[in-house]
DNA sequence: GTCTATAGATTGATAGAC
DNA sequence: GTCTATCAATCTATAGAC
């Protein structure tokens, strides 16, 4: 990994590799600023404290990369409305798959940021779920309208959950492809979740236009509820 | 939450929760003796170390879900084996869908138990990894020998990865579903979870049988890759 | 089996010199 | 901006009385 000549830079790097290996709350402060190379009293001159430092690194990349996706979806709704038709399930499919599943792999560290987040979306702590779900919210709606739009006939909680699905999928697909040797010890991880884009966009075409589900289950105890 | 008179099992109940909360390796014994309300050296004396205490929590809960969900499967398979056909497509997903999302709901304690569990598949923690995926691999296995037989036009890699997608999909609605009041704040866990395992297989029936994916990055890069 | 006491190491954060 | 030194709190684990 590079070493930039910027401190707070430097901070960064090393504190996602120490959050994703460690998680947050484990991972300690002397970790990080001996990753980095730096002081330990350099953390909360630049950052103010442990917490600014997770704010940071959040910000850093979940900004950019929300960014991308929000400009991927809205160029398909785009080109659709141009054309004076809806948009395909296939286009937003792949506008949502392909936008979180490829995305900065070149970028240096964006492997243990993908760690780090896959551990977050799981992590009850108060400090990451509110940093979290703060940058992810607007994506997720913006996804869900854009299924909504193209989809018209397909209630929007069948559609709610069904995205929650797509998510739950992505974020096993990126956990396990970027792990080196765990699961696909074979070829080499950027390849990997390239191919695995449009598999993974043909499995989910084929499951959010299927018919919704009727079991005793759902018939006889209650119906099924959205969030919003 | 009950408060059994044996020691043993108030520290189990305890860990799973604070391990729930905290994540493994932030989770002290303090907090878990305390919240126990047996003494600090009781951990030690009855489990052997901390990481004794962590192996007890998967054991409890993995050993009967896990038998269940083999059970479920192996049912599923003999008696399409007695009717001389091939199991049906929805009875094998059913059987994977319902025996991993509507298990021991009654149980107390579970829901702290599947919160963990959710972090735990994504912490890259060796004692962790090793503890959890000893026990998760042989169900793994036999879900998708039971995919394999029947749909034996669909490449075992093929299956492999959707199967690895299904995981995904139920990992984040048990997250979602238990988690109370964060993104569906209306209604009862319990029910949800039950009203959910129906549209979710639904959602995977579609998903499984869709033809597999056939894009630029896949044809022009590299072959999906198999784990096995 | 349960308890107190404690060893020995580590934690986040800060004060103050340079 | 970077450094050393340090505080007060916490950690896992164990020794040894009861």
């Amino acid at each position: 990994m590079r070493k930039p000549a910027n401190t707070q830079e430097r901070l960064l790097d090393a504190a996602e590799a120490v959050f994703a290996r460690e998680g947050y709350r484990a991972a300690s402060l002397r970790s990080i600023t001996a990753r980095a190379a730096v002081n330990l009293a350099a953390v909360n001159y630049h950052f103010g404290s442990k917490r600014g430092l997770l704010e940071a690194v959040f910000a850093r990349r979940l900004q950019p990369f929300n960014r991308a996706r929000l400009e991927r979806i809205a160029a398909v709704r785009e080109i659709a409305r141009r054309a004076g038709r809806r948009p395909l399930v296939h286009e937003v499919l792949a506008a949502i798959v392909e936008g979180t599943l490829v995305h900065g792999q070149s970028a240096p560290g964006i492997e243990q940021f993908f760690a780090f987040i896959g551990r977050s979306s799981f992590d009850p702590d108060r400090t990451v779920q509110t940093a979290f779900t703060g940058y992810m919210k607007p994506t997720f709606e913006a996804m869900l309208a854009a299924l909504v739009e193209t989809l018209p006939g397909v209630p929007r909680e069948v559609l709610y959950w069904r995205l929650q699905f797509v998510i739950g999928a992505m974020a096993r697909v990126q956990h396990l492809a970027r792990q080196r040797g765990a699961a696909t010890p074979r070829a080499g991880h950027t390849i990997r979740l390239a191919a695995l884009a449009p598999e993974l966009t043909a499995f989910i075409e084929g499951g959010i236009q299927s018919p919704p589900g009727a079991s005793p289950a759902r018939r006889t105890t209650e119906p099924m509820r959205s969030a919003s």
